[in-house]
DNA sequence: TCCTAGCACTCTAATTTCTCGATTGCTAAC
DNA sequence: GTTAGCAATCGAGAAATTAGAGTGCTAGGA
């Protein structure tokens, strides 16, 4: 258990060196604490044994490990109220009424990505709430079909397909069984039931069946999957942590890495701060992640920076956007 | 003029710089020309007066300019075949008969980033041969119409728009006045002439006519845009002259910056090279690119790359992408 | 007139040395 | 438990040194 004191100094050295970048020294520390620059230091002894603070050579500052930066995230860190500026810039987007929710995702995480300088992730997916509620065909030529695919929660997508050969009766056969056996079915169990119930029945009525059901589950699949997209990229370059073109490389790519990506999605529904070899991703940054749920989509969104992030402020930007989308 | 010998000491120095990012001394040239290195240094002094070669410092080894690239290109570059590695890797693409050209195209050029390590860019649209054959407007709910556009050449496009608190009678009314007045129109003439003769027409006979026409507005502008992608971005972070944190973010802001990646079509329907300042991206890079057309889609295809770009294999490459498209 | 051997000169890049200043740990006194 | 004082440590940067690659020039030879 720490002391009142050694927690101050812990949370000075770690406020101080997200601000900074450069390691702390007991100098800093003893001007604003009421005592000498060796009680101080003793302290940070201390403070380091229990694994809390790091030092980068043996006569430099401290700097907070990973375990310290726990530490501050978990007792010390205080969430402060947005400022004027980041709630005006967040309600444009939130107030503008025609927006899709992935376009107010996407636009509300550029703008946090631009006022705090980190990357974000959106993992959306299309709520499991939603229950399909029919399929509709239209017939364009001879090759192309457009399908609409609506759900319970007026969600509406539509896909042209591509089936040359195959008849209009055919179609309309087709779609008449899938919409009788699969009405109600929850939109991320569609591909299932298409392929393991449906598949033999439309096998068995209709003669082109194969063009056909492989068209349908593309069609399906595409709907029901998972979209990913990571937004502010470049930040990544504007951190001391991330200057050399190594690293960089390293995490361009993760951040490209589609399937990596898919794996950030979180369950949990509170804020949750993976920092440094806690996340999956990149032992240097820190990730800090929260689910969404409305009644059309879930998701999970995600803001990733160096371990010396803003942890309150990404924390409360996070909050207040989850909340601004739940509350809709 | 450049004698014989000066275009071969020329070409040896570009291709050993464009292999080894080293500057080029007389010596390596010397070896493999029979004469001594007094005397290459004389031609090199003359081809460097003549501007076509430059050095890093008063005792450094040869670099060709951009003068002395551009002469390489335009007289004493060879073009080989491709290998058969090459042709196999782009063969499977183009052989997959499934796939869209917009794919054909996003494929072709990964497995062209993949193998040169530069990046390349796709700016597709519909081609303007393409002309409105009709459109058609499937209501799904009180709020949602999925509207289909289709072209004489055989595309089809759909978009969900949403207009809520309008009748079904003024949907079809309205539906009818565009199919009337536009069909025939080539597809990048429709929003001009959606806006300046359908509008007041629509405006007559169409109560909710402002939702509607935007909402349609919206719809042709979407279809007859400018697609922009671009692929390999990370292999920028690969090249020596690009080991710096400031020219890697500011080569990558441009590659992200939509409006100045629509500039970089192409119209001549050769392939055209632009090193370093004949380009408009950045003075460091050069730019390969070359136009496509089919009945369906037109476009510029770009490779970018620094200046010590593998040229002929890179116009080679182009060159086989774009017979294949064509050819298709 | 063209070519080349020879040589002094130049400049980079890598290595070493030196210095400055920030910061520490320890000790002894308060 | 706290603090002043001090020697010790180390990095970052400046300055000096060195090795080597490459040049330009000159003068003699084909």
């Amino acid at each position: 258990m720490l002391t009142k004191r050694q927690e101050s100094i812990l949370k000075m050295i770690v406020t101080e060196y997200i601000k900074l970048a450069k390691p702390v020294g007991s100098k800093l520390i003893c001007d604003k604490l009421n005592c000498s620059s060796a009680t101080v230091r003793n302290e940070m002894m201390q403070l380091e044994e229990l694994g809390l603070l790091e030092k980068t050579h043996t006569s430099s500052g401290r700097v907070p490990s990973e375990k310290g930066y726990r530490y501050y995230v978990d007792n010390l860190m205080e969430l402060k109220e947005l400022s004027g500026e980041e709630v005006y810039k967040l309600q444009t987007v939130f107030n503008n009424s025609g927006l899709e929710l992935s376009d107010v995702l996407n636009r509300s995480l550029e703008i946090i990505s631009d006022i705090t300088s980190y990357t974000s992730i959106v993992l959306d997916t299309k709520s499991h709430d939603n229950k399909l509620k029919e399929i509709n065909v239209v017939p364009v030529n001879n090759e192309v079909l457009v399908a609409i695919v609506v759900t319970d929660q007026g969600i509406v997508e539509n896909k042209t397909m591509k089936v040359s050969g195959v008849s209009l009766e055919e179609v309309k056969k087709t779609v008449k069984l899938i919409n009788d056996l699969i009405v109600g079915t929850p939109i991320d169990e569609v591909s299932a039931k298409l392929e393991f119930e449906i598949k033999p029945v439309i096998a068995k009525y209709v003669k082109q069946h194969e063009i056909l059901y492989n068209a349908f589950y593309d069609v399906f699949t595409d709907i029901s999957s998972k979209n990913v997209s990571v937004v502010g990229k470049n930040n990544i370059l504007k951190h001391q942590e991330f200057n050399d073109v190594e690293k960089i490389n390293d995490i361009f790519s993760k951040l490209d890495d589609k399937n990596m990506l898919e794996n950030i999605e979180e369950k949990d529904n509170n804020i949750n701060i993976y920092i440094g070899h806690e996340n999956k991703m990149d032992p240097d940054v820190t990730v800090i992640k929260t689910n969404y749920k409305t009644h059309k989509d879930e998701g999970t969104i995600a803001i990733v920076g160096p371990k010396r992030m803003d942890y309150d402020r990404v924390v409360n930007l996070l909050d207040y956007i989850k909340k601004q989308i739940e509350g809709d």
